[in-house]
DNA sequence: TATGAATGAGCATTCATTCAT
DNA sequence: GATGAATGAATGCTCATTCAT
């Protein structure tokens, strides 16, 4: 028999699919483009629906993209909370985040995060008006930052250097759009550069 | 005695303080909402000047802002080569660099140079259009090249990183999107972040 | 019962509908002021709908302008092509045309074909964009002047005169510039008008 | 002994000379570009004096083309003037008259004198503003209607045709958005077209 | 629910005209 | 008088958002 819960999840169930597929949809836009040059026009091409339909998931553009930036950091989250679980030292543990940012299509996942951050006007927002996203930012930031003292705790790091500006020297070192020349143009595999980053940075945060 | 060269000299001279404005203008506009959201309009009302205006001194909105990228490349360019005229070593040259970019208001500008960077589309129509200015890059990147290789050879620098990685990591610091935060928030003071920054980079990138 | 086909054609007709509503706003505008002094806007003002909406229909205004003279151009064709498979003379044929293009509101949009091609401007694009619409005219042209050697071949039309010439000055005759004021100021009928400018023509083309 | 006088009718002379000039560029410019293409800075830079300049002969745009449609319909006016006092028969008056068009640099100011008048927002103005110019149009219209009447009077001319169609006719014949095409492209000489539509006009309108 | 036609605010750009020098 | 820098109204076009069907 069928009920209306199971009629209502199977609702649900498809709206989510949907969800997700204008989220991919959104995503490959906005990397190809960038914020501005993406339309919902072209989103919803994409997807083969109608304009009217995304609005019907979200709000609007800015909550789009916005729902992105989410889903992206949600994901480097969980991938921070695996590691941090793990049994390795912090330096291993802070290796083995770096690289996963830069392995398989995380490492065009992770450009999104700076696409969207590296845009003033979705900064702005994002600061202002979208308290759950700053959180998380700050909780993942946080996770990070405890790995570094942690290091310092165990004399791996180098003391005299701020937590802060290791953190955002480790952030900086995920810029993407550094980095992509390298890997696209000079032909360096990210696993290759990825080593290269992370002995120039944990050599550069080394307790002496 | 009034001459038609001092008139002229000093029409010119009024032009060019009025472009002067126009950019300064436009900088500020930029800064502050990214490229796609700095309307003409609202550069000449902050200017106080008519829209026409503008166009007399820059052919459309893209050249304006190019024209702004210029400048700055061209200040960091001058930096860059008063410094390595200089009697230094490599290090300490690329440390001079460094902290020249961070410090005073070249700080806040040298932020434009990544907000103008990191747009898709002005990235594209940058590598596209506009020659000049890509030689200009290429020519300020080719001198801290040398810089680093010098380095190299003189066993100062870790031989084994790619030249290309440790250039893009040099650049990667100077990211201000990343280190804004730091020095509006947490209020650190720029000189002590670049003293940190040039420790971690040094030390990561010092032959072993 | 409603089928999607019915609801679709609904739709397309709807369509269609205010699409000859734009036509019919935007060659009064045309008409009254000329291409350059016509605005979407107004088109839109008076039509009753939103500047964007055109958009939705044609391109450019450009485009706009062109679906009006391709729309003149085929009805005129369609006259033409009629008259030709008739069992007339040439020359019973030519004057059939003729009166067809003063008669009834066709009057009023023969005069359209003379406002946009005597608009330097748009004469040239004519010329270089629209292949199509240029292939129509010469096909217009051709049967014209097939029509005229026909005639010239019965021996009915002055053998001495250039086809050329001959087509040109039948289309001269059609200029609603300088017949418009006859009809309108001295309220001549059209139909009598007409009259007087076959007589005219035939007699000056008549073979000797 | 330099009176004020002389340095006045000096002066006077000059400008005459310098509104001359500005006539003429403006008279190419309009023939090159049609009406709203022209634009007073290119009328200017071709005469080679500033803007402003303009503007202390003429007090808009539109005067300056008026003044110069003023100008060829005045040579048009004196054309026929001349030709009306001399020995020949209405029907010789009228082909010299063509002829005249035709020939030489007139072929190409008769041009402008269809440029201007198949604008319709300037036909407008024309009717509506310039009084002075509408007369001076209707005094000629008035001159070949009476070398027409001349004709009919002398039964040269059909007299079952409208004096007012004939002369509308003698009209068209001139138009060169028409005629251009045969000239320009066909390579047919002016006078050989002249001699055609000559032949064509007068055995149209002649008295059967 | 899904659609996509309609909307209209927003923006870059042009150019006739003015006016301080 | 002559200049040309400055003006700002006007316009074509885009695209996020809404809403009737």
């Amino acid at each position: 028999m069928e009920t209306i819960t199971t009629r209502r999840s199977l609702k649900e169930k498809q709206r989510q699919e949907r969800e997700g597929l204008i989220l991919q949809a959104a995503e490959e836009v906005l990397m190809e483009k960038g914020y501005h040059e993406t339309s919902i026009d072209e989103i919803a091409a994409r997807v083969g629906i109608a304009k009217g339909t995304i609005y019907l998931h979200f709000s609007s553009k800015e909550d789009l993209i916005f729902a992105l930036f989410e889903r992206e950091l949600q994901k480097f989250f969980q991938v921070i909370e695996k590691t941090i679980g793990s049994a390795l030292t912090p330096r291993a543990k802070l290796e083995a985040i770096l690289q996963s940012m830069y392995s398989g299509i995380f490492s065009a996942r992770s450009r999104l995060l700076y696409t969207l951050s590296s845009s003033e006007d979705l900064h702005k927002i994002f600061l202002e008006k979208k308290g759950y996203l700053y959180d998380l930012w700050h909780q993942l930031s946080a996770r990070i930052s405890s790995l570094l003292e942690e290091g310092k705790a165990a004399n791996e790091f180098d003391t005299t250097l701020p937590t802060a500006v290791m953190l955002n020297a480790f952030f900086s070192l995920l810029s993407p759009q550094i980095y992509k020349h390298l890997i696209v143009e000079e032909q360096i595999p990210p696993e290759e550069l990825v080593k290269h980053l992370s002995r120039l940075y944990f050599k550069g945060i080394a307790a002496t």
